[in-house]
DNA sequence: GCGTCCTGCGCAACCGATTGCGCGCATCCG
DNA sequence: CGGATGCGCGCAATCGGTTGCGCAGGACGC
């Protein structure tokens, strides 16, 4: 009888737990929240009263007084890709054990689009924010929010430090560059020496996998193997690379990511190429597909569940004490699957070099 | 020099773009919202107040007021997976356009999740609430939430009408019993006859797509062929399901998922059974695996995101005129990959119907 | 017996916006 | 020239909790 709670939207608050309790608001605020102050009879009979009216704490009015909003962002470019909903399902599963609330929002790699989502964040309040690659320049981003507050997911711009030189905190990346390295170290001792990289360019952008470039082209160096980029403008078509490929018939092709990978394993048989009879193929991310193609892909898992996790515990533990934990490197992990079979020693056979190509100016080749 | 904003967190509040702007807070706040009243020169100077201080907003105190919070909430099993995040990912997009913020929250299947999900929810006062697949019955739900609400996007639970029978308002589902129907008839004008459905049986449990069940077997008995169902308790063990097939033989068999398809395949692979030589698969949901698979899957195509979108449609509808609109059943359509082939009239041969087990007992098989 | 301390709780300000109501002033009309 | 009309704006209450501070009253020490 006393449990009269309406359908319609008249909440109960506070002061109708206090007034059923006898009691105050404070007080009742405090016995809610296990303040020791509060003697037990008092805090039993609270707590009866909230549960007796279906009593649900306001978040608004509580971060409004309280300055806590227990609320996360998390800025991604797409719910829909694999990568990104790992990142998402790791930052909202921690996020939820401790007791936070994820604000997510997408940008589509769209500048304009991933403002309005910081605005949104900062509108809320949100605790803590995570950018998984945000193509917005850093400037613009912290213009917006502080940097105690933001945590960068495997950000595009290289920058390791601030501009007084102190080590950049706050940014989580896995180690791009040792899954590179290791794929070309598996390709060397596979047998394979011809090794081209799709993705974009060391020159053409600096926005995309620098770092991954660099690994592999300095692996490239170290064992003595030519350089090679096929740094072409339309690398994300799979079949424009297929048809390039076709042509410069390297040994091996790594792949800027898994998507790609896959979509050019299939473009390479349009082509009348095989994999990896032909042409052996590496990705890049470790995503689900990856193990059930065919071949299985070659590729490197990246641990994006943990990188989202990470994300949330690095916030929180911003959020708690004031300041942002150090920028860390989470390690990947090469799973070899069958697109990169030991070559047979048959076609080891050198080809002429003219048809290589190095594009790394820097690379000096030998 | 007025423009001194610290990057610490003083923010300022509507009381400080007032005094800049030498007005009232009202005024700024009516300046800001464009209400007619105010005249165009104060409206100037408090948008040029706002903007020189950096003004944003506190979403906690406009909605602690307005008694709206342009949040929506999202409950769903999990990010990771290919469907959900399709949802989540038109969800998102929609909200974004409307102007609404996006809780995202994972259940994964688990009742006290889900509950905990809800309250976070409750306790934001989102303005609306859709549950994607959730597995609490629907008594608890509406216990905590009113359902003007709540949209549920392809509940688990077949109830179509209210206790007081008028149609339900607020579900959204995809045309699946349609889907599997439009497999079926593809699947016997390809010339099979012997068709399996893997995933659970009529009677295992009626909380996995009755609709979808019920519409294969209908079909099946209106083509006059015999009702089949591997109602196997492991139906989500890929490599069981493919043990059981190898002794039933069907000539076809449709899979819950097109995650279940595609590990059904390579399993049915592992014990020397070809796809779709020996036997015909077919998927559901239509996910993007399902397009690169070998041989590629056939399936339905389910408008996730549509679905996503639709939910915020409907959740914004009914925030704004305080009903929920009418249910709706979204169309899907099939794929047809090369997992299902014209058979060979050779194989077209009947096989001893002693092999054939109907397990719909209301099928009544001619 | 009196001052002190500690325990348990309430008063009232406050967080930052929104909004009903009413007031002052300029304009317009009779 | 006085009063009606309306435009532009400010006062103050309000949303629902949180929190600094202070006040009672009993226990306790000397």
């Amino acid at each position: 009888m006393a449990d009269e709670r309406s359908a319609t939207e008249p909440r109960v608050t506070l002061a109708d737990v206090a007034r059923s309790a006898d009691t105050s608001e404070s007080t009742a605020s405090r016995a809610l929240k296990d303040d020791p102050r509060i003697g037990e009879a008092t805090r039993a009979a609270v707590r009866a009263a909230a549960v007796k009216l279906g009593y649900t704490p306001n978040a608004a009015a509580r971060s409004l007084r309280s300055r806590r909003t227990h609320i996360l962002g998390l800025l991604l470019d797409d719910l829909a890709d694999p990568v990104h909903g790992q990142v998402a399902a790791g930052f909202e599963e921690a996020a939820a054990g401790l007791g936070y609330a994820v604000f997510i929002m997408t940008g589509l790699r769209d500048s304009v689009r991933e403002q309005r989502a910081l605005s949104a964040f900062v509108e809320h309040r949100a605790d803590g924010i995570a950018l998984a690659s945000c193509v917005s320049p850093p400037a613009e981003v912290f213009a917006q929010v502080s940097k105690e507050r933001i945590v960068l997911v495997k950000p595009e711009y290289p920058r390791l430090a601030d501009g007084d030189g102190t080590p950049k905190r706050g940014v989580l990346r896995s180690d791009d560059a040792a899954g590179v390295a290791a794929t070309v170290g598996h390709l060397v001792e596979q047998g394979y020496r011809r090794i081209a990289y799709v993705g974009a360019g060391g020159g053409a952008s600096d926005l995309i996998r620098r770092s991954a470039a660099a690994g592999m082209l300095s692996s490239l160096v170290g064992e003595r193997l030519r350089a090679y980029d096929v740094g072409l403008a339309g690398w994300r078509d799979p079949s424009i690379v297929a048809a390039s490929l076709a042509v410069d018939r390297p040994d091996a092709v790594i792949c800027y990511d898994d998507k790609l990978a896959l979509a050019l394993m299939d473009a390479l048989r349009m082509t009348h190429l095989d994999v990896p009879g032909d042409i052996a193929v590496a990705g890049f991310d470790g995503i689900a597909q990856a193990g059930r193609s065919h071949p299985r892909l070659t590729t490197v898992a990246v641990p994006s569940v943990d990188l989202g996790r990470r994300a949330v515990e690095m916030l929180v533990a911003s959020a708690r004490d004031g300041s942002m934990p150090a920028s860390e490197v989470l390690p990947v992990r090469l799973i070899v699957g069958e697109s990169t079979p030991a070559r047979d020693i048959v076609s080891m056979a050198p080809r002429p070099p003219d048809a290589v190509v190095a594009t790394d100016p820097g690379s000096k080749a030998t």
